[in-house]
DNA sequence: TTACGCTTAAACTTG
DNA sequence: TTAAGCGTAA
């Protein structure tokens, strides 16, 4: 059979990843190395040789975006359809499972996931109703708490009632919410792994037929995954089986929300027989950035060990400028892109990234003021947007009126005469009834309790709903949702808000409108898990909202300055990057200096930006900073130090020696491999792609600057060759 | 009950 | 600096 369309195009160890034999395999995949082609190519090969049918495969990304391309790339190379193929997130996975084994999970059949902001919501609820006071115990930090809990596997009983008063109050926090959770029907992210993990734990008859059907397994981004997703792969893989996993433990950043660098490294312990692969050829980057990222990921001890190199010659050097202040960063940074494009280049071409997002505003005056379009990625992203979540809302209590923390925010926007009081009056009636918010309104009406003007109001909002269910009901979803948003006086409200943004807020409800329309047409209702005969679109729509908060950045065709942070950036690549405020305290940032391990995992960012990079670089840090309204004197980071003096040009001259901060434990790093410039001597024989071996007569300049004399004598005779730009063999 | 001015605190972020 | 949260006035 002829596979050449699935190997063509592929290095040696990309093609032995790609048809290694089944059983468990480890492909650390550095950055740049071609790791989401030996995926997709992975997946066909298979089906091409193993005679796989799609309904056996079954993909796991992180995120949306990562699915949608994976599954985008796939059909594309098999020019059919995949179905069967399961390709999607953990979290995705996870929920599919749910719904389709709601009763053995023990949830109701229509729960409703709970995205992070719905979760604070609550959180803060029951720091109320214990009577907590949240500064004392501030509802992040019990949000994190719990989501901790679950990332490793941990129900409240299961938490070890530590000494410490504090573990004890974050338990009955815990507790409680869970408490909330269930009787509500209500499920956080945390908690659709967890119930997909205890689903298959607890019913090993689901176990064995899902074992059976999934023979072929395969996740992509491996070091990001948690202690529960770790788990949840070694259960349906038995530990065995065909499981194909793809990491880079050198860019594990994420270990603050529970993802564990050492799931990667214990793989080939719990996986018996596991075989380890490397790519290592970097397809991106120039030879200098590469030797840089390499010499600065070589300060982080407990790595599994890997060292990119390249074909390509050593570029340019990598280029600092210690500005003097943020406000001459920024220009200097506009200014180089300026004179990108001025040479030809595309502004989308050129990456602007950062620490912290609030480090985006200076550039985004700056870029304003010099009339350069620019978009700025995240911050807040579609589905999170105050109008829409106030929307969802309504829409949310249409489909379920146990909803509690809907029922909160519908009932006060728009404000509608139901203040604290009625409202500590209901939640306390649905606590010692343990009901729902709905239920309570409802008894204290009939039980008349409330004061006149008090009764009116709750009656006005309980109609309220009860006749938007009834009165959309029979109308389809995108009509639906409008009559909804009509209908709950929230159009209204913001047509008359005096405030600017009032006109946007109706265009994103608008928008809101458009994307229920085009879920209902691009929704495949098996994928999505609803009765096809029946379909419940309303929720269903509902669950995307959560699940998928929203990647939809007005992408159209303009020519923009790409500004994020060095979190969003990763996986993706620019010819031309800015790594901006280098400093201590910045970047590495000032909480994470003090721990080694937080510490190395900055530096895993840092390697994660420089590995951006495809052929310029540029590294800056301002001497003197304004920050929170403070002046700043920061030093450089110790960053920048750990970067080889040789690929390094300094835009403007610094202070040295360079600050080097000591840091703990690190390994010298190591010798760079391939293009160095240094090594030529006279005498000596090297090989060059075009003119074949040749001898070195005389070397001229040093580091960056070394030019060499070298006669070829087939193929012309001597010639000056310069390293930095040309590949050379040392014979 | 709602609206406005003062105090406070400040990472990264996917589902 | 700025955005969000809280206390007080209307």
């Amino acid at each position: 059979m002829d596979v050449s369309w699935i190997l063509n195009d592929l290095n040696e160890p990309q093609r032995a990843a790609v048809t290694a034999p089944l059983g468990p395999l480890r492909v650390l995949a550095g950055a740049g190395s071609g790791k989401t082609r030996v995926l997709t190519r992975r997946i066909a090969w298979l089906m091409a040789m193993e005679n796989a049918s799609p309904w056996s495969i079954l993909s796991v990304t992180f995120t949306n975006k990562a699915a949608a391309e994976m599954r985008g790339r796939v059909e594309a190379m098999l020019e059919h359809p995949l179905g069967g193929l399961w390709i999607g997130t953990f979290h995705g996975i996870a929920h599919r499972l749910l719904r389709q084994h709601w009763q053995e999970a023990r949830l109701p059949r229509s729960f409703q996931v709970l995205d992070s902001s719905d979760q604070t919501r609550l959180v803060k609820r029951v720091l109320r109703d214990l009577n907590l006071d949240d500064k004392k115990w501030p509802p992040q930090s019990a949000t994190h708490f719990i989501n901790r809990c679950k990332d490793d596997l941990q129900r409240p009983a299961d938490v070890i009632a530590d000494q410490k008063p504090a573990q004890r109050q974050y338990l009955n926090i815990y507790t409680l919410y869970q408490q909330e959770c269930d009787r509500s029907g209500l499920v956080d992210f945390g908690e659709l792994l967890l119930r997909a993990y205890e689903l298959w734990r607890d019913h090993p008859d689901l176990l064995t037929h899902y074992r059976e059907r999934f023979q072929h397994l395969l996740v992509d981004e491996f070091q990001d995954t948690n202690t529960i997703q770790y788990q949840w792969v070694r259960l349906l893989s038995g530990g065995q089986g065909d499981v194909f996993v793809v990491g880079d433990d050198d860019q594990c950043v994420y270990g603050f929300r529970g993802s564990k660098v050492e799931n990667i490294q214990r793989f080939a312990d719990d996986f018996p027989g596991a075989q380890t692969l490397r790519l290592e050829q970097n397809y991106r980057s120039t030879g200098a950035i590469l030797h840089a990222a390499n010499a600065l990921i070589a300060h982080n001890t407990a790595r599994l060990g890997k060292n990119l190199w390249t074909d390509a010659g050593l570029g340019e050097p990598i280029q600092i400028y210690a500005a003097y202040t943020e406000t001459d960063e920024a220009r200097f940074v506009v200014e180089r892109i300026r004179q990108w494009v001025e040479a030809g280049g595309k502004r989308r071409e050129a990456a602007i990234l950062y620490r912290s997002n609030a480090q985006s505003r200076i550039f985004e005056e700056t870029l304003i003021s010099a009339a350069m379009p620019y978009r700025i990625y995240g911050g807040l992203r579609f589905f999170e947007r105050a109008e829409i979540k106030d929307a969802l809302a309504y829409l949310r209590l249409v489909a379920n009126r146990h909803d509690d923390p809907s029922f909160e925010r519908a009932v006060s926007t728009p404000p509608r005469g139901i203040g604290e009081r009625t409202l500590d009056l209901l939640r306390n009636t649905a606590r010692t009834a343990n009901s729902s918010l709905w239920q309570a309104a409802g008894s204290l009406l009939t039980a008349g309790v409330l004061g006149g003007r008090a009764a009116h109001a709750v009656r006005t909002f309980i109609n309220l709903i009860e006749a938007l269910d009834h009165e959309s009901r029979r109308l389809l979803l995108p009509d639906r949702v409008a009559q909804i948003i009509a209908l709950s006086g929230l159009r209204d409200m913001h047509e008359e808000s005096k405030l600017d943004k009032g006109e946007m807020r109706i265009e994103n409800l608008e928008e809101l409108v458009s994307a229920s329309a085009g879920f209902v047409t691009q929704s495949d209702p098996v994928i999505i898990g609803v009765d096809p005969n029946e379909p419940d679109w309303l929720n269903a729509f509902l669950t995307q909202a959560a699940l998928e908060s929203g990647e939809r950045q007005a992408g159209p065709g303009e020519d923009c300055v790409q500004l994020m942070t060095l979190h969003m950036a990763k996986g993706l690549e620019f010819p031309l990057v800015f790594l901006v405020g280098w400093e201590e305290g910045l970047f590495p940032h000032g909480r994470s200096s003090t721990e080694e391990r937080q510490l190395e995992e900055e530096r895993r960012l840092a390697y994660v930006g420089v590995t951006r990079a495809q052929t310029r670089l540029y590294l800056s840090y301002a001497e003197s900073r304004r920050l929170y309204g403070q002046e700043n004197h920061p030093a450089p980071s110790r960053f920048v130090g750990e970067i080889p003096e040789e690929f390094i040009h300094d835009v403007r001259a610094r202070a040295k020696p360079r600050i080097r901060v000591a840091t703990a434990p690190t390994s010298p790093p190591k010798p760079v491999s391939g293009t160095v410039p240094a090594g030529l001597r006279p005498r000596q024989r090297v090989r060059h792609a075009k003119f074949g071996e040749g001898v070195v007569l005389k070397v001229e300049g040093e580091g960056y600057h070394t030019r060499a004399w070298i006669d070829f004598p087939k193929t012309g005779g001597p010639k000056w060759l310069i390293p930095a730009y040309t590949k050379l063999d040392i014979v």
